[in-house]
RNA sequence: GUGAGUGUAGCUCAAUGGCAGAGCACUGGUUUGUGGAUCCAGUGGUUGAGGGUUCGAUUCCCUUCAUUCACCCCA
């Protein structure tokens, strides 16, 4: 018989570790509230169309890794392979219903790229994004970032470094990407294949060439940050100063470049050293040319994603507390059960995380059932019990046990267990 | 798409060209109404699959599949 497994690069998410997201699903939604934006929802699967147009058709996205098929109609739709043009999508179709600006979405969910699965890398994976839309000043992009940097702070993850550079507009990045193209001109040869190959399709990505022999020229290539128009250094400088002002540490990384078309103006990483090849825990940038290149009129935009398969791995294990149970229920002969299983209804209807053992089950077996669902209290009502008009009420960590009145059960033991 | 590594019990891993093992986990017991620890016993395997070499392959070779890591790319 064949094995029905889950697809290569799509995982299970089982309960210890689905109670993590969980966890950090709710950070998300307290921190991203606080800060100003609003959760939207969009659909995971969308026109081809809108990825090719936004994320750029000579991407090795669009190229490779898109899940694209025909619809029943035949017409081309695809798995979301990241979260901004969907955002932007919905930003142009609903534009009447959006009061005021800048727009401020967060989103969280799932997306599919084709991958070969890797360390922190699979065909579905989690993004956590945020996108503010229709403002171009320079303190959208700090309180973006300062919201990036305060959430990791928050989650408890530490010694992440916020990479900054600026990628400059479509005025500046035609003459920088000429100058590019001139200084590593002149070495073609020296530098890999690989390399070579980006010199033509996007000269920028030759800066994060991972071999020394290329970094080695890549050290005196020109930077981005040295080519931008008056705008963009005014921009980058306002970024650099109201980072400052909040005390947020960041280096600039003048070799940092964005793998989507659409980013201009201000990019940035989080980055570790502690997650092997996949450094980056969460990237973005501004995009003020997208949602005019989608069709709608010229709007300045800036958004991040965090990949949430990279986070979950940098957080530590003892920080999350999966759920326990509360109190579980140990019958002994069926009078006993009969007695107590609406009981049982009665404590979840007040929010109480309860189970019930078999009542033909040895008290042995339950108890030892209800030490491996963690329960914090015990509740045992056997033939003696019936007997007394009493349950007793043990506590398995303490192991005290007190008599708690068969006739007025649900208070008794609520009064007890309720911390 | 490219390259390298690894596939043996539910899990983590040993071993040997000649009867397939340990720890953990699981089940039962340790006096019949009190969990976790100790001790004792037990269940559990087509050694990923297919083919080849061989008297004999889990071991050597080929193919294939799965998986991991790295490149590419990206969160």
């Amino acid at each position: 018989m064949e094995k029905l497994n889950a697809l290569k690069g799509f995982k299970d998410l089982l309960p210890g570790e689905s109670e993590k997201w969980e966890w950090v699903a709710s950070a998300v939604r307290k921190t991203f509230h606080a800060f100003g934006f609003s959760p939207i929802r969009t659909p995971i699967l969308e026109r081809t169309r809108l990825f090719t147009r936004s994320i750029g058709e000579t991407t090795d996205i669009v190229e490779k890794e898109m899940y694209t098929f025909e619809d029943w109609d035949g017409k081309p739709v695809t798995l979301r392979p990241e979260g901004t043009a969907s955002v932007v999508r919905a930003f142009l179709e609903h534009r009447h219903q959006i009061l005021a600006l800048p727009a401020k979405f967060y989103y969280q969910g799932p997306m599919f790229r084709h991958e070969r699965p890797q360390a922190g890398r699979l065909r579905q994976f989690h993004q956590v994004g945020a996108e503010i839309i229709g403002e171009i000043d320079p303190e959208q992009d700090v309180e973006l970032l300062s919201l990036l940097s305060y959430f990791f702070q928050r989650i408890g993850i530490s010694d992440l470094t916020l990479e900054i550079n600026s990628l400059g507009c479509t005025v500046c990045r035609p003459p920088y990407r000429a100058a590019l193209q001139g200084y590593f001109g002149a070495q073609l040869d020296t530098l890999c294949e690989d390399c070579n190959r980006r010199f033509h399709q996007n000269p920028l990505r030759i800066l994060d060439c991972k071999k020394e022999s290329c970094k080695a020229i890549t050290t005196d290539a020109p930077a981005s940050a040295n080519h931008l128009c008056q705008e963009c250094d005014a921009h980058f400088k306002a970024v650099q100063e109201g980072l400052s002002s909040l005390k947020l540490p960041f280096v600039i990384s003048k070799h940092l470049v964005r793998g989507l078309d659409y980013y201009t103006k201000t990019a940035f990483e989080m980055t570790t050293q502690n997650l092997g090849a996949q450094n980056a825990v969460a990237a973005g940038g501004r995009y003020d040319g997208l949602v005019e290149a989608l069709g709608g009129a010229s709007t300045p935009a800036i958004g991040f994603a965090m990949g949430m398969e990279r986070l979950m791995q940098l957080l530590p294990e003892s920080d999350i507390r999966y759920s326990a149970l509360q109190l579980f229920i140990v019958p002994l002969g069926e009078a006993a059960h009969q007695h107590v299983f609406p009981v049982l209804y009665d404590l979840r209807r007040k929010n109480i995380r309860s189970e019930i053992g078999k009542s033909g089950a040895a008290l042995k077996k339950q108890m030892k059932q209800a030490d491996r669902l963690n329960a914090a209290f015990v509740l045992i009502v056997g033939e003696q019990e019936m007997e007394m008009g009493k349950a007793v009420l043990r506590n398995m960590k303490t192991k005290e046990q007190v008599e708690i009145e068969l006739f007025n059960l649900l208070e008794g033991v609520i009064a007890q267990i309720s911390p």
